[in-house]
This record gives C-alpha cells, sequence and structure tokens, in this order.
DNA sequence: AAGGCGGGGGC
DNA sequence: GCCCCAGCCTT
C-alpha cells in the first residue's frame, strides 16, 4: 500500500486551516468557495469567499444579478471567466434546476465553469460521493509519493492519476479524505522544498528514495512570453472621463478600461504617442504590467477634448470620475488610478516625456 | 492536443 | 526581474 489513508487523515485533522466553507454542506457555498479557489491561494480568496456570501447569500440571488456587479466583486481576482460561468450557472440552475444544485458528480460536470475538479469537489464535500478530486496538489503529491513520471499535462497523464487518486480514497469518508490530500499538498508536500524529514508519508514515499522529490510533478509545457503594446486615451471634460469595456477573446474580458490603441511593436507605439503631441498634455511613463505569458508596456496619455469624437464611437461611456469605482476595470487600469489618486489631480501641463 | 485566461509569491 | 503555480473552456 502506497498511502497510508488514516496517517493522511490524522494528519489533516491536527494541521488544517479553519476555513468557512469547511463548517458546510451547503453545496452552494461550497461551488462558490472551489469556483475562487481555482488557480487561485486560499490566502488571496478569502475576503473574496466572505464578500459574495454578503453579496448573494443564496444561488437565487446572485442568480438576479447582474454582470456588472458581479464583475465589480471578482474585480482582481484574475479568470474572469470564472466568475461570468457562476453567473450563468446560477440562472441555469434557478431557471432550469429548480434552484436546486444538482447532487451527482455526473450532472454536475454538465455545467459551465464546472470541470472534473470542481464536480467531484462538490459531489465529495457536500454529498459524500466517492469520486477523488485531481488538482494541483494531488498531482504532486501522488506523483512523488509513486515517483511517477509521466506528464500531468497530457492525456494519459491525467487519466494514470484520475485513475490512481480513485483507487487510493477512502471511499468511507470521500470528504474529510480528499480535504486531507489537498491540504497536505498545499501545506506539506510543497512545491519548493518539502519538508520530508517530518513527513508522515516518508516510510512509503518512493520520489524520496529515488532522489526525484524536485523533479515531480513533471510538465512538458514550456513558457513562451509575448509582448503587447498599450496606449491609453485619457479624455477629460469638467469632471467626467471615458472608458470602454472589453469585447472579444482575450484577456480583462468585461472589464471596463480607457479607450485603447495596441500597437504590433514598440516602434509603432512610440511613433503614434508622437503623433499625439500636438493634441497630449500629458504622457506617464513606460508601465510593464507582466503575466505569465504576456507582457503588457502600456503608456496612458492625456488627450485635449477630441472626447466629443471619441464618446461618438460605439460603446465608449462618459463616466463621471467619482463614479469610475462603480465599474469593474482591469488591474493595470485600478492601479493606474490608485497611482494618479484622482484623474483631476493629474498634472496637465507636461509635455510628452 | 494545444493555447488562452490573471494575479500572487518565492527567491 | 524572472520563474512557478494550474482548472476550465475554446479551437
Amino acid at each position: 500500500m502506497g498511502l497510508n489513508r488514516q496517517e493522511l487523515i490524522s494528519w489533516y485533522l491536527i494541521n488544517k486551516r479553519d476555513l468557512p466553507w469547511r463548517k458546510t454542506k451547503n453545496p452552494y457555498k461550497i461551488w462558490l468557495s472551489e469556483i475562487i479557489l481555482q488557480q487561485t491561494r486560499v490566502q488571496q480568496g478569502l475576503p473574496y469567499y466572505w464578500k459574495f456570501i454578503a453579496a448573494y447569500p443564496t444561488i437565487q440571488s446572485l442568480a438576479f444579478a447582474n454582470e456588472d456587479e458581479v464583475l465589480n466583486l471578482w474585480q482582481g481576482l484574475g479568470y474572469y471567466s470564472r466568475a461570468r460561468n457562476m453567473l450563468m450557472t446560477a440562472r441555469v440552475i434557478n431557471e432550469q434546476y429548480d434552484g436546486c444544485f444538482p447532487t451527482n458528480y455526473n450532472d454536475l460536470l454538465k455545467l459551465k465553469g464546472i470541470g472534473e475538479y470542481t464536480a467531484a469537489a462538490i459531489a465529495s464535500f457536500s454529498f459524500k460521493e466517492p469520486v477523488a478530486v485531481v488538482d494541483g496538489n494531488v498531482y504532486r503529491v501522488l506523483s512523488r509519493l509513486f515517483d511517477i513520471d509521466t506528464p500531468i499535462d497530457s492525456g494519459t497523464g491525467k487519466k494514470a492519476f484520475r485513475f490512481l487518486a480513485d483507487e487510493v480514497l477512502d471511499k468511507v469518508n470521500p470528504d474529510t479524505f480528499n480535504q486531507a490530500i489537498m491540504e497536505f499538498g498545499a501545506l506539506h508536500c510543497t512545491p519548493q522544498k518539502p519538508d520530508c524529514n517530518n513527513c508522515v508519508l516518508n516510510g512509503t514515499c518512493l520520489s524520496r528514495v529515488n532522489g526525484t522529490i524536485s523533479q515531480r510533478p513533471v510538465k512538458k509545457k514550456k513558457n513562451a512570453s509575448k509582448q503587447r503594446f498599450f496606449v491609453y486615451k485619457v479624455f477629460l471634460e469638467d469632471d467626467k472621463t471615458t472608458i470602454q469595456k472589453r469585447e472579444g477573446k482575450d484577456i480583462w474580458q468585461g472589464l471596463y478600461e480607457f479607450p485603447l490603441e495596441e500597437f504590433d511593436d514598440a516602434k509603432k507605439q512610440m511613433d503614434y504617442i508622437q503623433s499625439c503631441k500636438g493634441k497630449t498634455l500629458y504622457c506617464s511613463s513606460e508601465i510593464t504590467h507582466i503575466l505569465s505569458h504576456q507582457r503588457i508596456k502600456t503608456f496612458f496619455i492625456y488627450l485635449k477634448s477630441e472626447k466629443k469624437k471619441e464618446a461618438l464611437k460605439q460603446g465608449v461611456l462618459s463616466v463621471p470620475i467619482n463614479e469610475l469605482h462603480r465599474y469593474p476595470v482591469s488591474v493595470l487600469t485600478e492601479n493606474f488610478l490608485k497611482k494618479t489618486k484622482s484623474l483631476t489631480f493629474f498634472p496637465f501641463d507636461q509635455n510628452v516625456t
């Protein structure tokens, strides 16, 4: 036996963090927490969980929310399709499922935004269905314990780990066991520098014997980073400015920002800024926003009032500055607004730098 | 099967 | 500053 279930569960009961979604069987609250926790650390997700529970205590209340409201609460958390899918699913459950969550893995899987991991999490935590969760923590723990070098981002790897996870699952206590193996991965069997000397499972950890801990799990994907070049145009008239909503299948979908020009390279970006020189009241220094797979080099320029022409464009809103906070904006935009304190305090008389 | 989607933390 | 993390959807 490669995994001592009782040892793992005992470790969990002693070391587990006190988290609000672990004190409930309410599928709505568990669903919300699991969506937030996708690609998000507990510490970062906690305040968002409380905000959502306060704003939408039931799935019905969420179903009646509008998308801007939800995105506003989600602002800063990233992967915004999670929020849009959550709203869509709340409405589907409210209208087509009589307001009640499906109670098993296969039916949960049909819902938008709920994949294999989340379906297993809700089914086991809420309804004690004996189905194993396989998240990044589980991949790491199992690949080390059994010293498996199959890449976790390949089709065969996913199948193999899913099979193994179901094998080792405690079918009598699937809820506690699933929580335990993920918490163990998050707190003890960590990606870097796991504390193997004080590990309750180190007696049966094959990877430890073979000295391959730091090489597990194996992934085949490489990180490619591309550069993008943005120029945001800030128009001011009285105490209003203009913003627009991002559409299309790109980053920050559904969020608001100033009217934007995007360029293929730094030269075209700079040429554009120079071409605006006569109309420009101020140009920020370059701001580089770094994400996993892209870095966005950005300038903010204040332009004289061509605002009327700009506002005529479809989708551009004229918004009082003191109401900007009502709109969900991208971090890049949010940071800029924060940094400049208030748009009206911005230096108007500087030239392009 | 491969690519896109964010922001935070470690070093 | 650079690298790592990782579930779901779309193509």
